[in-house]
Formats: C-alpha cells, sequence, structure tokens
DNA sequence: TAAAATATGAAATAAAATTGCATAAACAGT
DNA sequence: ACTGTTTATGCAATTTTATTTCATATTTTA
C-alpha cells in the first residue's frame, strides 16, 4: 500500500517547515499520539516520500559565494550524450540544482563556487570538455530573493 | 563574536546532509562531546548560519507535480519596481526559489504547481498583472536531475 | 600577572523517540 | 452476515537523545 492519507499530509506539511518538530507537537496538531506519528513518518522515509533531512545553511555566513544561473544548450540531443551529462552534473558539487527542461535551454543549472577563478575552471569540466554541449550562458545571481525546496502537499 | 571554526565547518557538512544526526555521532566524528557539540549548534542557529531544518519530499510521490523554470524580463529595472517584484514573488508559495541575476533576464524561477491550469492563473497574477515586467519565457522541466541546498563550507 | 570571559567534559536531568502489547477498526473471503 | 486477517491506534515501558549543571581548563584582556 503506497497511498497516503490526509494525516500524512499534515504531517510532511509540517515537516518540510520544520523537520525538528516533535512527535507529540505534530501529533497534538493533527489528533494523533506520539507514536502513531512515528510509524507514518517511518513509513513515509522507507517509501522514500521523505528523501531526505537536512539543515539549510545561510550562504550569507560563509564567505563571499557566487551563485550562477546556466542555460546549457545541447548539440543535437542524443539520449546517451543527455545521460551521460546528466550523471557528470549530478556528480558535481558545485552543481547544486539542475533541470532537463524544455525550450532553447536543454538544462537550467543553479551553480555554487567560492570565486570566479573556480567556476572558470568548472566551465572547462563540465562545457568545454563536453563535445555535446554547444553553448551556455551564465547569470550571476545578485540577490537570492527565495531559497526552498518546500512543495505543494494535497489537501 | 560570529566567526566559525574548523569543528563549525565540520559540523555544518555534516548537518546539510543529514540534520538528524545525532549530537553523540557528530562528536564522535569530529572529537568533542555532546554537549560541545550541541553548544555549537545552537549558537549557529542564533547567528543564523543555520537558516532552517526541514525535510525535503519526493516531488514524485505527491501527484503529477509540473516544475518551470522561468525567465522574467522587467521594462527599465526601476527600483522600486523590483523590489516590490521581488516581495510578491517571495510571498507566492508555487515560487520554490527566485534568483535576481545579471544579463537578458532579470530574474530566474523555479515554479511549482499542480497543474497547468494553476500556473496559467499563476502568470496572470505574477506577471500579466505586474506592468513593470516585459516578457517572460517558460521552460518545462521533463526531469529534476539534481535538487539540493548544499553550500560548499570552508574546509 | 591577575581577572574575566569562553569552551570544555563528566555527570545528572529532562525530553524525545522507540518498542511491546492489547485493542479497535477496516477488509477479504466464505 | 460471520470470521479470520491485516492494519492502525493508544498507553505504558524502555531506550536513546538532548539539555542543563558544574567544576576545570584555556584563552583573552587589562
Amino acid at each position: 500500500m503506497e497511498l497516503l492519507d490526509s494525516l500524512d499530509h499534515k504531517i510532511l506539511e509540517i515537516l518540510q517547515l520544520n523537520n525538528l518538530t516533535s512527535q507529540r507537537e505534530i501529533g497534538n496538531k493533527i489528533g494523533l499520539s506520539a507514536p502513531a506519528v512515528q510509524r507514518r513518518i517511518t513509513r513515509m522515509r522507507e517509501l522514500g516520500v521523505i528523501k531526505k533531512d537536512i539543515a539549510v545553511l545561510n550562504p550569507e555566513h560563509l564567505g563571499q559565494l557566487i551563485t550562477i544561473v546556466v542555460q546549457v544548450e545541447m548539440e543535437a540531443d542524443k539520449v546517451e550524450m543527455v545521460t551521460k551529462t546528466k550523471r557528470k552534473f549530478e556528480q558535481t558539487p558545485q552543481v547544486q540544482q539542475c533541470y532537463y527542461v524544455t525550450g532553447e535551454a536543454d538544462f537550467m543549472l543553479i551553480v555554487v563556487v567560492s570565486n570566479m577563478k573556480e567556476y572558470e575552471k568548472l566551465t572547462h569540466e563540465l562545457f568545454f570538455n563536453n563535445p555535446g554541449i554547444q553553448r551556455f550562458k551564465s547569470s550571476i545571481c545578485m540577490d537570492i530573493v527565495k531559497s526552498g525546496l518546500a512543495l505543494p502537499v494535497p489537501k
């Protein structure tokens, strides 16, 4: 059984805002006992509904980090090339996020580096060294207006 | 005192991967007692170095969610307009992320909606209703190759 | 060098998570 | 409708974890 009911949804809603909320407190809010909450959470972790639990850091406290949005165009979308490129992006720690998208660009990347030298080096590794990539466009981020991973949870 | 030392960095490194790691375990890895770890974590929360603690959900388990990367161009960047627009994007729950960037586009948004109807409505609210916005380009996400918020932590 | 501020570990305490168990609710097959 | 089965629940007990206290050590400041 894979389905989530409305209580599960309420739990997810709470945890994606603050996963340090105690089971007792969650239980109070949604009308369940702490153990019941705990079993549901465990189950959702096993199902993969909850992918991970993380602390979100403030980039402003970690030196002068540079965030860059990169649009990447591939030559002709050969499936193999795309797969390989995806894997490369995945494995690169500076690539915080990678979306494979429709439209002019094929990939949208969010990249975080410590300085421009590092970015230049990275472009060689990721783009110039990849014959499948036609061009890429870098937009420097001046302000991270909003940053999160929260998803809409069914009511 | 605001500075972080190398032990703090190690703690951050661990917590941004898994913030459910126990203090004892963190202590073992970095050579501190559990209480020492706990005090450092508390301090970093107070300083805002740790912004929040969240569960990351798997979009594939929450219905057919649609992720869209949107490039937004403003008319002439009037400061007021930009500020107001930022605030609007911030407050919109479907806008998961918003970057104010250099280059052709002024904003890059990551938007998550439940269906296209919702997106159409959202474009009216966010873009057509905003006279400061010249045009916007939507790229539908076919694959979220990588998704995270981990930052490079000084060694 | 003395005084003050800061960080630490060990031990004690408090809080939270987890497990065991009996019960109730939902379900499937007859 | 009846019965056996599965599944979810709450309570109480247990275990683990987080937090506080306190004495000591280390660093900083005057």
